[in-house]
RNA sequence: UGCCUGAUGGUGUAACGGUAGCACAACUGUUUUUGGUGCAGUUUGUCUUGGUUCGAAUCCAGGUCGGGCAACCA
């Protein structure tokens, strides 16, 4: 506990302010727009914002931006709260952004009578003309002369639902020739009949994100707003309402979001993976999504380490997608109950084994000094996998081949003593001879072997369906490559297998997290059943084997 | 050709004028009844040019490159 950690920026703007008086405690908030699952980005996001509460004894809102009513549904909003709340955090207040239409609108009102907001007839593209560019500042029109009075008639007539959607918008008077585009008159409110999932009817105007996320935080008196770069050219938007308004002063604080190898990252475009069918669902084992993630067995432990090893700036960045697989595997590799799974069988026949069958004792985790042991049922005829064969082994094969002994895990050593084909020449059997006194944990044989392999006996053999996920797209930056991101899908993301399973996978508790012994992590998918188990992969075990191969 | 941001190994992230460190990735070796795990080690870096200083990743000036900004989205 005395290794000081390095803070990263905000948590300096923290210490600072704490240490100023500038605030007693800090309040932060997490601000998702309703519209969508949440993903590994909003992870980010949450564990910043909750953690930093955490790390100084402040407190978090949950706060839903509902104000494009357009878009946003109660489903998302219930999705929402399960996520936050199954990766272990828990929100002060739970607040929408809706909550405070009313307050809102006498804001404008008050900037309105401060003759610093007026109504606009233009249509959009021409207020989008009215703007300028980048370069060339934009130029005013006759609406933005309109009197007090009139602008304050014509609001309430905006709000009494007199003029259709798209007619009349309010906006801000500020600047037509400032550098940042969005001071030049930014919108305020939209007239929009959209049925608004909490609202109901009872509105046709809606404020704009930037009338609306500003004061939200400051009517909760957010102390750190923190979101991410995009929003840097709003802060000038931000601090001026708060000014003009006069209200409690809320600061926005900006971080790098979160981009990650193989990974798309924006609603927008899960939300097409999703309607065009591309993956089952929002909550698709393969998906980015915090419900995809769950689904597929990730833990919530270890996004929360993802999260922190990560770490917080300013500089663009893209994460190797390996380092969210290493968080899942260390916390796994501590936690799984191992198994014996064989998915692409062949019959491994022992020939002097010729007590029928008995019961064996494997450790149910090897991390884990405390985690028992289970029975595993013995025989002669075992499945084993085909890749555990081969005919003429090469100089580095470990494993089983003509002449070759290995290890059965938990069991015997055998030695290969022929092997059978069909008319295709595939393997269809391999015989051995097993040694009865090398049996596993009184092993007096001294025969030295270098391999060992999973088997499942067949006559006690479970059939189970292991669901084998890739990477759903197959370029690393998807962000820099050139074209539709749905070209770069891998085609084999998903591959459905049959398989044979020790029989105490049947019997477990079906919360359990796995390790199928040399195969990798797996998880009870939603859809299995008892009469037919199906598992998810959440990520293989690295396999330095593979790699020698392509050697 | 405007404004705002940023630049440290392959990828991230520290060092706050004083030894460029850590993690992942990659590669060795070692242990192992999972080709897993563990352990030990190796390789790879301060965008550039000047300046200030005893000393610069850090401060200053110029340049280069990346990202964002012109939705009645958030």
């Amino acid at each position: 506990m005395s290794e000081e950690k390095s803070l990263n920026f905000i948590e300096e703007i923290i210490t600072q302010d704490l240490a100023s008086g500038k605030y007693a405690s800090i309040l932060t908030r997490f601000p998702p727009e309703p519209n969508g699952y949440l993903h590994i980005g909003h992870a980010k996001s949450i564990c910043l914002n909750f953690g930093l509460a955490k790390q100084f004894g402040g407190k978090t809102n949950l706060r839903f931006d509902d104000t494009n009513p357009a878009k946003e549904d109660i489903e998302y909003v219930d999705s929402i709260k399960e996520d936050v709340k199954w990766l272990g955090f828990e929100w002060a207040k739970e607040c929408y952004a809706s909550d405070y239409f009313d307050q809102l609108y006498t804001f404008a009102v008050q900037l309105i009578e401060k003759g610093l907001a007026y109504v606009d007839d233009s249509s959009a593209a021409e207020i989008a003309e009215q703007k300028g560019t980048p370069t060339a500042p934009g130029t005013g029109n006759a609406f933005r002369n309109r009197s007090i009075a009139e602008n304050l008639a014509l609001f309430a007539d905006m709000k009494a639902g007199k003029y259709a959607d798209g007619e009349k918008v309010l906006r801000a008077k500020i600047d037509l020739a400032s550098p940042n585009m969005h001071m030049r008159d930014p919108l305020l409110y939209r007239i929009k009949r959209a049925h608004h999932h909490r609202t109901g009817d009872e509105w046709c105007i809606y404020p704009m994100y930037d009338f609306a996320h500003g004061q939200s935080d400051s009517i909760e008196n957010i102390t750190h707003s923190v979101c991410t770069l995009e929003f840097i050219p709003h802060r000038a938007l931000y601090d001026w309402c708060i000014e003009q308004l006069g209200i409690y002063p809320s600061h926005q604080y900006e971080f790098a979001r979160l981009n990650m190898t193989y990974t798309v990252m924006s609603k927008r475009k899960l939300l097409q993976l999703v309607e065009e069918g591309h993956v089952e669902s929002w909550d698709d084992p393969r998906m980015p999504t915090i419900s995809g993630m769950r689904r597929r067995g990730y833990t919530a432990d270890s996004i929360r380490d993802f999260c922190d090893r990560i770490g917080i700036a300013k500089r663009e960045n893209i994460i190797d997608l390996s380092l969210l697989e290493f968080c899942v595997r260390e916390h796994l590799n501590k936690i799984a109950q191992r198994r014996m799974v064989v998915t692409n069988p062949i019959k491994l026949v022992i020939t002097n084994y010729d007590v029928g069958e008995e019961i064996l004792h494997s450790e149910n985790n090897p991390e884990d000094p405390n985690g028992g042991t289970r029975n595993v049922p013995f025989s002669n005829e075992l499945w084993i996998e085909r890749e555990d064969f081969m005919e003429e082994p090469t100089k580095k094969y470990f494993r089983l081949g003509p002449g070759l002994s290995v290890r059965l895990k938990s069991a015997y050593i055998i030695s290969c003593e022929s092997f059978e084909k069909d008319a295709e020449g595939n393997i269809t059997t391999v015989y051995a001879n097993y040694h009865p006194n090398s049996k596993s944990g009184q092993d007096t044989s001294g025969i030295p072997v270098k391999g060992t392999l999973h088997w499942v006996s067949a006559k006690h053999a479970v059939p189970v369906v292991l669901n084998e996920y890739d990477r759903l797209f197959s370029v690393e930056d998807l962000a820099s490559a050139e074209g539709d991101f749905k070209d770069f899908m891998n085609p084999n993301s998903l591959k459905k297998v049959e398989a044979y399973a020790e029989p105490a996978l049947a019997n477990d508790a079906l919360v359990a997290r796995f390790q199928f012994l040399r195969k990798g992590y797996f998880y009870q998918d939603t859809n299995s059943t008892k009469d037919k188990l199906v598992f998810n992969r959440t990520v293989t075990l690295k396999d330095t084997w593979a790699k020698e191969q392509k050697k």
